[in-house]
DNA sequence: GCCTTCCCATACGTATGCGTATGGAAGTTA
DNA sequence: TAACTTCCATACGCATACGTATGGGAAGGC
């Protein structure tokens, strides 16, 4: 027989933290604030828990954090990404995908993600994997909507960095008018 | 006689401070890494000081924050927008505008001024007021090379979006590339 | 020269946050 | 049930950082 890979949740009377839960609180607090959110003892109150539990966890701040960002860069990529269910026309689908990207709002990670990584080199380099494999999927809806590879490639990072740019404005307004206004980029991009 | 308005720089054996120098190494200190490098004590050993300065210039962090915020956007819109020296022609108006602000790099700090506001709702304000600036400048521009309202709006935020977008890309590239692809951006906002 | 004002140094108290050492409770295995 | 593993609580040392209290040096007015 084989070793047990995949090990049982475990179901307790007591709370008892994973890897996971940590690092799901650490990106809300990441979310909820950047980066100096995001500490040992504050995350251990959220969770109930002490500090005890994470330095069993993890060897310490530095490596956690690379942790989070890892747990950041595969969420972001599948949540973008991995949708079987967009249209099969090929402008449709990039109308859909713009429109799912705002409606996801991306987490609003983006701005913490970046500001904390910017000057950072080791760091920098997994958000620079991420932005090339979004920028790449972009790239292959438009070239699947008919554009050439450079002509592809500029709508992408039109489009791309758009949505980034969406992000960080800090006018007040509602996630309909933001669509609105995203569609009409992404018509304007399609038209030309 | 009027009273002086204007006090004499006071040059001095010893290094003084004033509020700008204070406000100006925060503000490199925030580009270098986001605003909790911003630390009082930090600051004052790279100002040669100690924070016996600050504290007599500044009540305490918090009101030295605001006052850094409203520093930087007085700096933002001003590099931005006054500049006498453009071209004439409409069309070519916008791709200088352009061409500066990729030039300038905005100082690289939006990514950081905008992580630490986003959830501050005070801030946040004074960021949406400098981003209504900014987007009322690149709008006009648009109307005075021929579009409609709504057009030069939606070009000007597709302009700006891309702009802010700019600076959050971590995949390195050279300022030359950046330019070239930001006017083929600019004349696809054009053309269309 | 003396005094006042401006600006900063020093020293202290307190809070926060990281990391470690150690004990112990809950669940697992034998 | 006894031993063993897993996971966490508690307590501590240490560093950093904020804010205050107080004294003092430097420059200019008198």
């Amino acid at each position: 027989m084989s070793t047990r890979v995949i090990t049982k949740p475990k179901k307790s009377v007591i709370d008892r933290q994973s890897k996971e839960s940590w690092l799901n609180a650490a990106l809300k607090a990441l979310a909820s604030g950047g980066i100096d959110k995001v500490r040992v003892e504050s995350l251990a109150k959220n969770l109930g828990v002490t500090k005890g539990s994470f330095y069993w966890h993890f060897k310490d701040r530095e490596q956690f954090l690379d942790e989070l960002l890892n747990f950041w860069a595969e969420q972001s990529t599948q949540t973008v990404i991995a949708n079987p269910d967009y249209p099969t026309d090929s402008r449709a689908r990039v109308r859909a995908v713009a429109e799912d990207i705002v409606r996801r709002d991306l987490g609003g990670m983006d701005p913490h993600i970046r500001s904390w990584t910017q000057y950072d080199k080791r760091r920098a380099k997994v958000v620079a994997v991420i932005d090339k494999k979004r920028f790449e999927f972009l790239q292959d809806l438009f070239a699947a909507a008919g554009f050439s590879t450079s002509g592809a490639s500029l709508r992408a990072q039109s489009l791309y960095r758009y949505v980034l740019g969406e992000q960080f404005i800090s006018v007040r307004e509602s996630k309909s008018q933001r669509l609105q206004r995203m569609q009409a980029h992404v018509d304007l991009l399609l038209q030309a």
